[in-house]
DNA sequence: AGCTGCTATTTGTCTGACCATATCGTCGAA
DNA sequence: TTCGACGATATGGTCAGACAAATAGCAGCT
């Protein structure tokens, strides 16, 4: 008998075995996976457990599975990674830096043609057009231009948003069903060179975030990051 | 009774009314709901359907679980977003658009420091220098510069890449256990500028990628992307 | 007041059995 | 030869029951 200290097998165990017999090429790609129940009795657990533990390894995209067919290492790792999109707030507070806040521009306008299209709005909706500045300690870290739909959220209008961001009111105050986040770099320009103290043109990291609540677009915002800003993730 | 024709509950529908609640505001953020036991019964299914649909919450940032404590919303909802992150060749062909490559150069070259911290190689190893172009039709789509570890990956040195990117055969021939992304935005120059067909100083979005295999770096990659280049996702 | 240890509660996971669903092959009919 | 029906098979999901692990909150001690 080998497995006299056994602990109990986890999926997570399985997992990480299947997972290394991936890396280390036993299965290569394309290769076809033994059947849940042969795993299962390999691995002396119940076949749930061999499930939870190739479900997970779907789900981060190392293997394909389909009914019959099996499971199969993914030909070409189409890796799905992970971001993690906090609070400006949180972001800056996390760094040890203090947060600061301030409204710069704040108006009522008609909805401009490409805003208006993207969001599928009817033309001439009234808008709530915000720009303010997040900082981090005494440094500019982020800027942030937002449009709210006064039709989808008409107590918006109310606000001043002259003390804290439309950001924190919005999570409060507004629900959301569906959401579209895109990044992109972008040129500074005008308002957002001043504001986060860089060149004009110069490269900028950018958020762009729509948000829609039962199929009605509520807001559309434009993150734009200081120098050298990047988002990271490790797998 | 209602549900006379009541369909077999899944860990789907529960997730889903779960999901309603939490964003109909019936849950508002920071909201206790209430415990998997009482949940099943509500639901009349098995704890372990509730489970799931809450697990499934947990991991997409909507509610946060501590034994003992409960499960409650989030108080700002920390949203993880996915990106899928394919092979160049299957993003241009899945446009449409004739798939292209070129070598630009390839030289042997000794880690530049930046380099060799960022990768924690010993100073003077010798790493594999490599720029391609990837085209999209007749478009200049994505620039590559990659540094590949000949200690790590020797064999790399008899490839001349000339036909295929490095990208393909590292997938091949590499494994890998640990992979780091990040996305920014950076001034297109020198090189990147001139395959790109972009002016000195336009802001190129950028993903660096550095992968290791089992505590030692195998190669870091800098993609810089033509004008205008976005990553989007939806949920 | 502050610390320590206990306990009840809640989530986390596993099991083995069962049925559901998709689909690959095969076999037979047109 | 081609098409369609159907059975075998692999994954998808549910269930009830059991035990494990974490911990909030309480009781009792110093």
């Amino acid at each position: 008998m080998n497995d006299v200290q056994a602990d109990k097998v986890s999926f997570r165990d399985v997992k990480a075995e299947l997972l290394r017999r991936i890396t280390e090429r036993e299965w290569g790609p394309g290769a076809l996976l033994p059947g849940e129940v042969e795993l299962a009795a390999e691995f002396q657990v119940a076949r749930a457990t061999v499930n939870r533990a190739m479900r997970e390894l779907t789900e981060e995209g190392i293997v394909e599975r389909r009914r019959k067919a099996g499971t199969r290492v993914r030909p070409s790792p189409l890796r799905a990674a992970r971001f993690e999109i906090p609070l400006v707030r949180a972001e800056i507070e996390a760094t040890g830096a203090a947060y600061g806040y301030r409204l710069l521009e704040r108006r009522v306008v008609v909805a401009p043609d490409w805003l208006a299209a993207r969001l599928a709005l009817a033309a001439g909706v009234r808008l709530l057009y915000l720009r303010c500045l997040h900082v981090a300690g005494a440094a500019p870290y982020q800027h942030e231009e937002r449009w709210i739909s006064l039709a989808a959220q008409p107590a918006a209008e109310a606000e001043d948003f002259a003390e804290s961001g439309p950001n924190e009111w919005l999570i409060r105050a507004v629900p959301f069903s569906e959401v579209e986040i895109s990044f992109l770099a972008t040129a500074a320009e005008g308002g957002v060179a001043w504001a986060l103290a860089m060149a004009e043109g110069e490269p900028v990291f950018t958020v762009e975030r729509t948000t829609w609540w039962q199929g009605q677009a509520v807001t559309h915002v434009r993150l734009s990051f200081g120098r050298g800003h990047r988002i990271t993730t490790r797998y």
